[in-house]
RNA sequence: GGGCGGUUAACUCAGCGGUUAGAGUGCCACCCUUACAAGGUGGAGGCCGGGGGUUCGAAUCCCUCACCGCCCA
């Protein structure tokens, strides 16, 4: 057997029985208690890194405990599509090698190749899991966009929109111009550009006497007025100014001394505001309301003054021009005051016909036109310099357009309202309890969920539509399989043997009063404007799609978002819409384990689909782990460049080292540091990673000053270099934990070799057997305990205590004695082997590899374990049951003696150490300590030679020091160690009045807290109790050291005198 | 602006009302002792972010300030 762990030939080897063996593969069987995990999919945009290496290790460590706990368990792989992330690597790379567009391409090209680079990431991501020992049922892998997710997809769209929870409408939504599709807030970043603040002057239109010629509104992007429909002034500018003023000085009530000269200016311009302006500005409120209109300068289009609590009387002119189409707070002013919305762009970012002249022109290039053409007319008041804001796409990292577009939303009012009543009343269960309330938060505010987006992969809207000019000609739009339509009818009745697989709604545009068509207020007797009817068509029903199609009607462009998809992760992999016995059997499923960033995103959302379409919640509990930083406190991600890859770990560390490290930082924080380090392939030197340099593609070694390549490495030259691993020291605590319990192994393994199994009676054990049973039955229930509650790290470090601590560093050493006696050499192999049964079983839901190995290991050299009723062991680890400890040997007083051996053990020991005596010299001591103490260290004899070689010459009450002697008091005993010929007296006089004072200040603290009237009468008497007997205990030893101190003097006075 | 975390040894983190605040790494000293030098033994190293308060007793509970991080607007 070799000293270390071959991991890297050995967990492919083990990996591959688990699987041949059939332990991942999950079948329903009403004899057992189903527990079921729904892997969170990641995405196939890119390979793994170690955020996602923590989330599985948690995952396989609970299916790997709760499987050898006996219940039937199911692991449900899969991977996310992950539409616009996917789609935009994919075209970024079609650009960068090919410089093509995706419109070079087309729509059913793109998506190929988009196939093909799904298929070599998701390949890649499943390997990765499987070298991390992931025992996922891999004969059901999915992929939220293969066939049985796409048929869930369409029947959940299907159902909503029957149901009259999709609708379709006008939305501002965050449009990529480079992409040219629209994405959500959470791929949009601010940054901060240099800019100016325009000030504009739009005339007034027939001002009456005493009324402004102008009106004054300003801007960050002038081009935009030309889509102005109004300009809004404050309703009650006085109440305004009172508003803000009171603010102001609530918070100068309460601010920091640096803040308040700040707060004093800004009340002080308000209070001019009043002065100068207030008058003003309800003149123009009054235009408002009198229905007066400026005109739009350059468009020459009137447009009304509106009063809107949007306009600030304190900022700026007190004025804001009104742009629905093209900014989010416009587009709430448009919709309270009924405004027209102008849409001035194309998706391609330049401006459309409704700019007039400027029709055509780049953003950047109309501004120039605008803000020169304004300035011609004297129309341009001021410019001033400004920092702004400006959102900018994370996909193509160029700015944002707000744009007015047609999108799908899902009605969320009541399917908020269930997700939300599944965790208040408990039938979820989210730890730890503080995500709760972001989880809450988030769906009480019950926002419409946007899911149609342009891109091209992804599951396509299943609805297909046709517009008439003329509601006066409905009747184009009819189908074979649809009623005659009902002008003024939005929502349309179908035949019933088509009607549970078809779905119709009616929109009408252009009707009075509608501005901008909005689907749903299609009810309108009018029979101008246009219609469209939408058809909605089940799965399954590709005639009809024919037909419609037959028809003159077309597929919506648009996909579905993501996260629609994946919002039914948990029954659609189960096989939903069928009735599976999958889906009766393991839904609801278990346990979530996921981090906290997709709680709204994700987790909500699959609570309420799943609520709807199944009608039972998705998973009983919600486990919420910690993300992993970098040294900087920046999260990994691909795109900063800071993904460690958990190969690379696994390289350096093994599996088992990687995922013990990563259960073991998983605390209740929110977040674990980890700073990584590059490893040079040439010297193995380790360079920091840092901001600096994690995104360069080749680094050069500070030692060897060679250069190496980096996962960033795309040239031919640079990946030609030797890559340099990504790795972090923190993995070498459980490295070196991994070597540890390896060898512990060895240890029992070499000296199994004549081994048999037979009980052991109760009388045969020794005291070191007894102290080990014990706090075995403690440290499993501990770890269990731990497991339970998600404490992950908890039971890692308990694991780790007793297996460094007590297993090797006690009960291995004595038992190198034992083993050496043919008659006690028995009874200690059985404890070792039963004991390293248990302590593998415990740890092998973190460790599978390294337990599974020696756990064949001494299957061979000692095939029946146990203490009572010794048993055939397992033929694998992964299927032992999990240990239930056994609370017969719990036994406080043995451990309370044990911890009195290893006290004593712990003062020859340093006492050593301080007097610098060599290992090789043996030593001898004296106990003076009450009679049972002696029994109890007589019994330990030989243990004091062969791990402090040390000599007892006697113990008991009647001790009296030798007269060299070095002194340990403790707390009951006093350790002397002859020290004739030895001992260095300077040491060991610096060491007890070291001692002394350390006592002196105890006791001290002691005696006032007991001389504390308050404290002796109201804390707890046993808390009073240990005190009195804690400050005796100190002053017993204090009268210790300060014997030896004597004698120590009176030595070193006599080696002075004699010198 | 609102919400949620965090601040403990040089580093990464435990401890969350009760004796003298812990671990691993790093550092220092000694040791290749037959499972393990990826090891053993011992040691040095902390106004538990600042300030108030509650309590017999606070790293721990409450208030407040500062700084850091995340989420939402």
């Amino acid at each position: 057997m070799p000293n270390r762990f071959d991991f890297a030939t050995v967990a492919p080897r083990i990996y591959r029985q688990w699987e041949e063996a059939g332990y991942f593969h999950a079948e329903p069987d009403g004899s057992r208690t189903p527990f079921t995990i729904v892997i969170p999919p990641p995405n196939v945009t890119g390979a793994l890194h170690l955020g996602h290496a923590l989330n599985n290790t948690l995952q396989d460590t609970l299916i790997r405990w709760k499987r050898m706990q006996g219940f039937n368990v199911l692991w449900m792989p899969g991977t996310d599509h992950a539409g616009i992330a996917t789609q935009a690597v994919v075209e970024k790379r079609l650009r960068e090698e090919e410089k093509l567009t995706r419109h070079d391409l087309g729509r059913e090209k793109l998506v190929e190749r988009i196939w093909v680079w799904k298929d070599e990431y998701e390949a890649r991501i499943l390997r990765q899991l499987k070298q991390m020992g992931c025992s996922c049922d891999w004969q059901r892998v999915r992929f939220t966009l293969d066939t049985v997710c796409a048929r869930a997809v369409r029947q959940t769209f299907f159902n909503f929109f029957s149901e009259g929870l999709i609708y379709r409408g006008k939305r501002l939504v965050n449009w990529d111009t480079f992409l040219q599709t629209a994405v959500s807030d959470d791929e949009v970043f601010h940054e901060a550009v240099k800019g100016h603040f325009w000030h504009l002057r739009y005339p007034v239109i027939d001002p009456r006497p005493g009324e402004p010629t102008h009106v004054t509104v300003a801007t960050t992007r002038p081009e935009t007025m030309l889509g102005d429909t109004a300009v809004a002034v404050h309703p009650d500018p006085a109440a305004a100014l009172t508003a803000a003023e009171t603010t102001l000085r609530e918070r100068l009530a309460t601010a920091a001394v640096k803040d308040r000269e700040a707060l004093e200016r800004e009340l002080d311009a308000i209070s001019e505001r009043r002065q100068t302006m207030l008058e003003h500005l309800e003149r123009l409120r009054d235009m408002a309301r009198d229905g007066r209109h400026v005109l739009l300068p350059l468009a020459e289009r009137p447009i009304p003054l509106v009063a809107d609590e949007w306009a600030k009387p304190e900022m700026g002119s007190g004025c804001v021009k009104i742009t629905p189409a093209h900014d989010p707070n416009d587009y709430e002013v448009a919709k309270r005051c009924r405004l027209p919305m102008i849409n001035l762009l194309n998706p391609d970012g330049t401006l459309n016909e409704n700019a007039g002249a400027y029709g055509g022109l780049k953003m950047m290039a109309a501004r120039q036109r605008v803000v020169a053409d304004l300035e011609a007319r004297g129309l341009l008041a001021a410019v001033e310099d400004r920092d702004i804001d400006l959102a900018h796409s994370d996909r193509s990292k160029t700015p944002i357009e707000p744009y007015l577009a047609d999108q799908w939303f899902v009605r969320m009012e009541e399917l908020a309202q269930s997700a939300m009543d599944a965790v208040s009343d408990g039938r979820v269960n989210i730890v730890p309890s503080r995500y709760a309330k972001s989880y809450l938060d988030w769906l009480g505010e019950k926002r419409d969920w946007p899911v149609s987006r342009q891109l091209w992969w992804g599951h396509r809207i299943p609805v297909w539509h046709k517009t008439v000019d003329d509601l006066a000609r409905l009747d184009d739009l009819a189908l074979p399989f649809l009623p005659r339509l009902e002008p003024g009818r939005a929502e349309q009745p179908v035949e019933a043997d088509c009607g549970a697989f078809v779905a119709a709604r009616l929109a009408v545009e252009g009707g009075p009063g509608s501005g901008v068509g909005s689907v749903d207020s299609g009810a309108t007797g009018s029979a101008t404007g246009s219609a469209t009817l939408f058809v909605c068509i089940a799965p399954g029903h590709e005639e009809l799609e024919r037909a419609a199609q037959a028809a003159g009607y077309q597929q919506v462009e648009d996909v579905l978002d993501t996260w629609f998809s994946s919002a039914l992760w948990p029954h659609s992999t189960l096989g939903w819409p069928e009735a599976t016995p999958e889906l009766s059997y393991y839904y609801p499923t278990s346990t979530l384990v996921t981090s906290r960033d997709i709680i709204t995103l994700w987790v909500a959302r699959m609570v309420l689909t799943g609520l709807h379409n199944v009608g039972e919640v998705p998973f009983r509990e919600v486990y919420i782990h910690p993300k992993i930083l970098d040294r900087e406190g920046d999260t990994m991600s691909k795109s900063k460049g800071n993904g460690v890859d958990p190969l690379d770990v696994i390289e350096k560390f093994g599996p088992d080292a990687l995922r013990y490290g990563l259960a073991n930082l998983c605390t209740e924080t929110q977040d674990v540091r980890m700073p990584v380090q590059f490893e040079c392939p040439h010297c193995g030197a380790l360079i920091d990673q840092s901001r600096a340099n994690r995104e360069l593609p080749r680094l050069t070694c500070g030692k060897c000053h060679k250069d190496f390549a980096t996962q960033w490495a795309r040239k031919d030259d640079d990946k030609a270099l030797p890559r340099g691993l990504v790795v972090s020291e923190r993995f070498e605590v459980s490295r070196n934990f991994c070597n540890k319990l390896w060898n512990a192994a060895r240890f029992t393994l070499i000296n199994l070799a004549d081994y048999s199994a037979a009980p052991v009676a109760d009388s045969q054990l020794a005291l070191e057997d007894r102290w080990l049973l014990s706090r075995l039955t403690t440290v499993t229930g501990a770890a269990t305990e731990a497991l339970e509650q998600y404490r992950f790290a908890d039971a890692a470090r308990v694991l780790y205590d007793f297996a460094w601590d007590e297993f090797c560093s006690f009960y291995v050493e004595m038992a190198k004695g034992r083993l050496q006696d043919a008659e006690s050499r028995p009874v200690a192999q059985r404890i070792l082997a039963y004991v390293l049964d248990s302590l593998l079983r415990l740890l092998h839901p973190m460790m599978p590899f390294i337990t599974e190995e020696i756990w064949g290991l001494l299957r061979l050299a000692a095939p029946i374990r146990g203490i009572d009723d010794p048993q055939p062991s397992p033929e694998h680890i992964i299927v032992a049951s999990w240990p239930l400890g056994d609370r017969r040997w719990h036994n406080a007083a043995i451990e309370a003696q044990f911890a009195t051996f290893q006290a004593t053990l712990g003062a020859l020991r340093e006492i050593r150490s301080r007097q610098n005596i060599a290992p090789r010299t043996a030593i001898q001591f004296q106990v003076r300590c009450s009679i049972s103490t002696a029994t109890l260290l007589q019994s330990m004899q030989p243990y004091f030679g062969s791990m402090a070689n040390a000599q007892p010459v006697g113990w008991g009450p009647e001790i009296q020091p030798p007269a060299t002697a070095a002194t340990m008091s403790l707390s009951g005993m006093d350790v002397f160690v002859d020290l004739t010929g030895l001992i260095d007296v300077a040491a060991e006089l610096s060491r007890n009045e070291k001692e002394e004072q350390k006592l002196l200040g105890w006791i001290q603290a002691k005696q006032s807290k007991l001389g504390n009237a308050n404290f002796v009468a109201r804390a707890k008497p046993e808390v009073v109790a240990a005190e009195r007997d804690g400050l005796a205990k100190m002053e017993e030893q204090l009268a210790t050291v300060r014997a030896a101190l004597v004698e120590l003097r009176r030595q070193a006075e006599a080696a002075g005198g004699g010198s």
